[in-house]
DNA sequence: ACATTATTAGAGTGATTACTCTAAACTGTC
DNA sequence: GACAGTTTAGAGTAATCACTCTAATAATGT
């Protein structure tokens, strides 16, 4: 591997194990064996490789948040798109834990996430106008714009949330499963509006993410 | 106004104003045309004022949440417990603006917070319970958890959403009215819950709140 | 008036950390 | 093997910031 993606790919471990903020240059370049000269040959500074891991999470959750145009979508789909989008939370953890901070540090960063979060929405509305096309979901425009906000809202909070409220030791670290945890969450937020015909199928599918009792 | 006090004051202004992260102790001593070791006279660190400011916030929002036992909840109540949460959360919105970094700096704070989550979450569970006692809403006990639990996410992720989303100019500064933006949202969690009878009058509070175009 | 305690000033310090600079080592080409 | 361009090492620096230390001043009680 290039040195440059070996500096992303330690960087990116880094940041996820201890937050973006813990982990200084230095101790990425360590984390590689290298001098800080080197790093700082492949990248002008530390913001740098925050935005370069930040387009690859960016890319990954726009191709994972596409709508198909040739079907309608199916229960199936709902569940593969949460599935996708925590597995991106998690590989790209440390990115909204701080979001303020990466977002202050550089305005080239900060437009560019503005926009992302607008696709985000305009592909969330998408996914919701897809499963009452296919009669899965019952909702009127306007409710439907509230739900993807705040399905967006509880998706980006969910890794902070358990950070902040979970852990006794500090030391301990959010797992992949509890990060999961956050899907039972937002099938909560669509539920109420399922259709008759899908409700139990969907409700079936939410039971594998009931939250475990020792968390909450 | 006593030394200590002016020293909360000017901490908690600055601290809204900027971000906690962004106030050195040198700054506030500043402020306040004072110096620095008259500051650390009062307080032993930073984190025992951020830590005093806490217990202003959780006290605050306390005695708001507590449930009346004496008659049934109204949907004016409904909306008093909103109004109030908001408020406190602009005022302390440092607070919520980089938890995670309040709660790593000292460990007091993070157990203490987490007490103060759960007392939240039994806090609104009760207010729930109590809407539901006054055939307001309609909802299990399961969902109610998770109500719940998705109000305090939204709740406390508010004003980080707007910071990461809204703003573009950095020296732009969130308002109050932005904010109250957030309780449209939360109404919009409950909504499905709502019962036929309250449905329309509970809708007509929600439109006050509903957020600006310009805004999103 | 004097002693004691509480409060304040302000220079300074040590730790941290993003980043720089110069020289050395490697790589490929003729 | 000489030369040019690329990559790497690693010591060093400037800025930041929470916090300390000493001494001066104000307040209070007797």
């Amino acid at each position: 591997m290039k040195t440059r993606d070996r500096i992303l790919a330690a960087a990116l471990e880094l940041f996820n194990q201890q937050g973006e903020r813990k982990v200084t240059t230095n101790h990425i370049a360590a984390h590689l064996e290298m001098s800080p000269g080197n790093l700082y040959y492949h990248f002008k500074n530390k913001q740098e490789i925050i935005f370069e891991l930040f387009l690859s999470y960016e890319l990954y959750v726009d191709v994972n948040l596409q709508v198909p145009t040739n079907r309608l979508l199916t229960v199936e789909d709902k569940l593969n798109y949460l599935q996708k989008v925590f597995q991106g939370l998690w590989e790209f953890r440390f990115i909204h834990r701080d979001m303020e901070h990466l977002l202050l540090s550089e305005e080239r960063l900060h437009s560019r996430y503005r926009e992302f979060f607008r696709r985000c929405q305009k592909n969330t509305e998408a996914i919701y106008l897809g499963l009452r096309e296919a009669n899965i979901i019952e909702i009127n425009d306007r409710d439907l714009e509230g739900l993807a906000l705040n399905t967006w809202i509880v998706v980006t909070s969910w890794f902070s949330f358990l950070q902040c409220n979970l852990l006794l030791d500090p030391n301990e670290n959010i797992t992949l499963d509890m990060l999961k945890g956050g899907i039972y969450q937002v099938f909560q937020l669509e539920r109420p509006y399922l259709s008759e015909e899908y409700r139990d199928q969907v409700q079936a599918m939410q039971e594998a993410f009931i939250p475990k009792p020792d968390w909450l």
